[in-house]
DNA sequence: AATTTTAGTTTACAGTGTAAATATACACTG
DNA sequence: CAGTGTATATTTACACTGTAAACTAAAATT
């Protein structure tokens, strides 16, 4: 007995494999999954995995990069959802309060690409970028466009200077030198977002009742006061003065 | 040949493993620790370290408890170097600039204490929830006294509630209740600060040179900014009005 | 129909945490 | 000093992990 007819076996097992890989996280937490236990949900056994996926490590990618992807389309459907000129703003916060709301309805994905990474595991740059790219990039755009229509307060933000042989240089060489700054800002704003967000999903918030969702809406409107102008009023005029 | 004469061992071999440990950790990534090789490298068996640790987690419970002790310390140690009245700014930015600078110097205890939890790890709260306080107490007493001279502007800072049978309830019940608003000032302060740091840590970071010193420096600035209000002033004034 | 490829199985090995039984060095007691 | 008890290790054993190698039978290709 060396391979079931294929009438009893479930087609697109690779598929199946990372559905179970996905259940067996969402569950019994983040890198705790197995290739065994894996194969013996899916009533197969663990090297039949090596025909799928060449490593624990390539299925944890693979993870990865669905988890990019699913955090990605979340992403620009929010931003999508607001068109039109004149409401930049709602771009951006859309895009804010999707963030919250994908790492609160995945936790665990969340935590798996934006949190420390797993025991072992050395993530392949090469076939991340991509995703990481595309998926930050609606945050990007919606900073990107306040900074064309002259909206964006950079004041005292630091004006970055490139840095070659760094793992993320493919995406900064393809930049406009003068938008260094809007990464800056972006930057950020993502650190602010993923500080709350993540001391949220791991457990380390005080015990106040919905106090995620207060403290992100006052961050997001912090974020708005502090870095996005009031639209027209011709030029840039100082709008603090003590 | 079942126990070596005393002459032979070490001493203090709990501490030995300890040791062991963070070597281990330090250099092998976090939770990639094995109590064989820590046996192995100190000359003894794997068993033996049941004489010091009941348990795998409670190795890692110590390990956490020695790095929030660690981090603690620094927190502290930063804000009391700048004692005396007028300069409660300095101690603030004190304690924040010591902060990365202790994330940096220990990233992994850094993700060990506040990066998402060790695979099968379930914390015991009771036994941390002591340093947890002790070493954040620090960033809370700043706060504190900036808000005691009226000094802490806490505008659409949300206000928050007590929820019972939380995990951190025990903290939050000995507090005042109206000093609540000045926890989640230090929440929001620690999760910027938290952000920037975690995403600097982990690498998930912009190809630019020292951006994670002058990013942090940024925030530092922009928390001031927006938190604190100048001394004196007799009352609060409306300092931005458009 | 013969052959090759594909997609599984079985077996095996080196790891891991940890429980149980065992043995000995040391500290105490009679 | 002899005898006992306890602390601290070792040995052995078990269940679990990822993964490499050999093997086998179903399906695709020639």
């Amino acid at each position: 007995m060396a391979r079931p007819s294929r009438a009893s076996q479930l087609p697109n097992l690779g598929e199946s494999i990372k559905e179970a890989a996905w259940r067996q996280i969402t569950e019994s937490g983040a890198s705790s999954l197995s290739l065994r236990s894996i194969a013996r949900e899916l009533g197969i056994t663990a090297p039949a995995i090596y025909n799928y996926f060449s490593d624990r490590d390539a299925l944890v990618t693979a993870l990865i990069v669905d988890a990019y992807a699913s955090f990605g389309d979340c992403q620009h459907e929010a931003r999508e959802s607001h068109p039109g000129p004149g409401r930049e703003i709602d771009r951006l916060r859309a895009t804010g309060i999707a963030y919250r709301k994908w790492a609160i309805d995945h936790p665990h994905r969340y935590l798996l690409i934006f949190g420390n990474p797993v025991p072992g595991y050395e993530p392949p740059m090469q076939e991340l970028l991509p995703v990481m790219i595309r998926s930050l990039g609606a945050l990007l755009a919606a900073v990107g466009e306040l900074h064309a229509l002259g909206r964006l307060d950079m004041e005292g933000v630091p004006h970055p200077s490139l840095e070659p042989g760094h793992r993320f240089s493919a995406i900064m060489e393809t930049a406009d030198q003068a938008e260094l700054p809007v990464y800056a800002v972006a930057m950020v704003i993502w650190s602010r977002v993923h500080g709350l967000v993540s001391l949220e999903i791991t457990g380390q918030f005080p015990p106040f009742p919905d106090a995620g969702a207060a403290l992100y809406l006052f961050e997001l409107d912090s974020i708005c006061r502090q870095f996005v102008l009031p639209p027209d009023h011709s030029a840039t005029i100082n709008r603090r003065m003590p």
